[in-house]
DNA sequence: ATTATCTATAGATCTATAGATAATGC
DNA sequence: ATTATCTATAGATCTATAGATAATGC
């Protein structure tokens, strides 16, 4: 989502001329997409209105994808790609309460750094649509990940999982109602230490050791 | 939502006939609106799929709505109402975790026994707009009540009432994906006091004195 | 007369496809 | 020749209104 166009551009001009320094049109799409699904919903933004956002007319968009859906799938993928991609390495520590906090930790940074909030689609009805298994089921192992870090100390492991996840995504609703304080990730990484009942030095101790857990994954 | 029409119905007979012991018209409309904005969301459904799933005509919705926008407010408000109901005997409470456990469990009980889940409405995009800003400052009263109670003990009031909050809300996905816990809602009202930093013995006294508020209110 | 439905339809969408066209690349 | 756009449009919606109609109530 970051790849910029070349300075001489192929193709037919688009009739409001782009500027250079863009993005890539996909990307321009995906872009404008993601602005518009995260402020009206999928079923409440049209083809249109991504093409209007773009600068393009509205049939130049299944050049770039076979349809809305297409575009929904991507943004979708893109937003879990980046949590996932710590999940393995973390589940492999065998210090369950710090990776719960390194990965808590990655996960509110996706969310704050994904481009318009993308995670509230994560609550568009359209996502339960068989349309969108792969996106479920990149979640779904997400979940499991965080079932099995939560419930390493005992307690109800789904439901310590789940509340977790929950309180992470707290973060969407935060940001879509202002700009959360910088700070919310290790207050919500707190939160979820106290969850599964560590008192303060072991929440201080595993605090730190998941900062650790963290440069270490960021080789 | 529960006046059953009379036996003998007065105007225009319905093209699929009613049955004896339905609800009233307009109850059924919010009924079948309910269950449909639940699985695919507002903008997802049409007004013909609403009148559908009554056995009515299109067209027959706006006898009893002067617009689809009119279904869901009056759907959004009904969910939130017993709660509200609440507050301000619980905020008048002088124990304010027993008072928060007793909240915990309304909500979770008033989202649990909503008809269709309707829940997942506060998450859809809609509900942003303008047009829907009564319910939304009736969740701000909520919000509000949340951040009294759960930061009576000290700490970021907003940020735990906004967590507690978002626990609660737990439910409206445990729900779409299954059948939730019965008891639930004490797992959820427990983690929400321990998130305050109650200990083992603190939170019991808690729970068993919020299980006594609510009592008292349900005279 | 009142009520709750019906039929019919206007007018505004909306998604996706077909085929033309204006650039660059070779 | 290839690429990325364009114009035009088919066909399927969708919401809401106008006005007719078939019941009951008085």
């Amino acid at each position: 989502m970051s790849t910029e166009a070349s300075a001489h551009r192929i193709g037919r001009p688009r009739v409001s001329p782009q500027r250079a320094g863009d993005l890539a049109p996909r990307d321009q799409v995906l872009d404008a997409a993601a602005a518009l699904f995260a402020e009206h919903g999928y079923a409440g933004t049209s083809t249109r209105a991504i093409a209007e956002r773009v600068g393009i007319r509205q049939a130049s968009l299944y050049y770039h994808f076979a349809g809305k859906d297409e575009i929904l799938l991507e943004l979708l993928e893109i937003s879990v790609r980046p949590s996932l991609a710590f999940v393995d390495a973390l589940l492999a520590h065998d210090d369950a309460s710090a990776a719960l906090h390194a990965l808590v930790l990655i996960d509110v940074h996706t969310l704050l750094a994904t481009p318009h909030n993308i995670g509230t689609l994560y609550l568009a009805h359209e996502v339960q649509q068989p349309r969108f298994d792969s996106f479920r089921a990149h979640r779904a192992e997400l979940q499991s990940a965080y079932a099995t870090l939560a419930g390493a100390h005992g307690g109800d492991a789904p439901f310590l999982g789940a509340a977790c996840m929950q309180l992470v995504e707290m973060v969407i609703t935060l940001r879509r109602d202002g700009e959360p304080d910088p700070e919310v990730a290790t207050s919500i990484a707190h939160a979820c230490l106290r969850l599964l009942g560590l008192n303060d030095a072991e929440r201080e101790r595993a605090a730190a050791a998941g900062e650790l857990v963290l440069a270490g994954l960021r080789d």
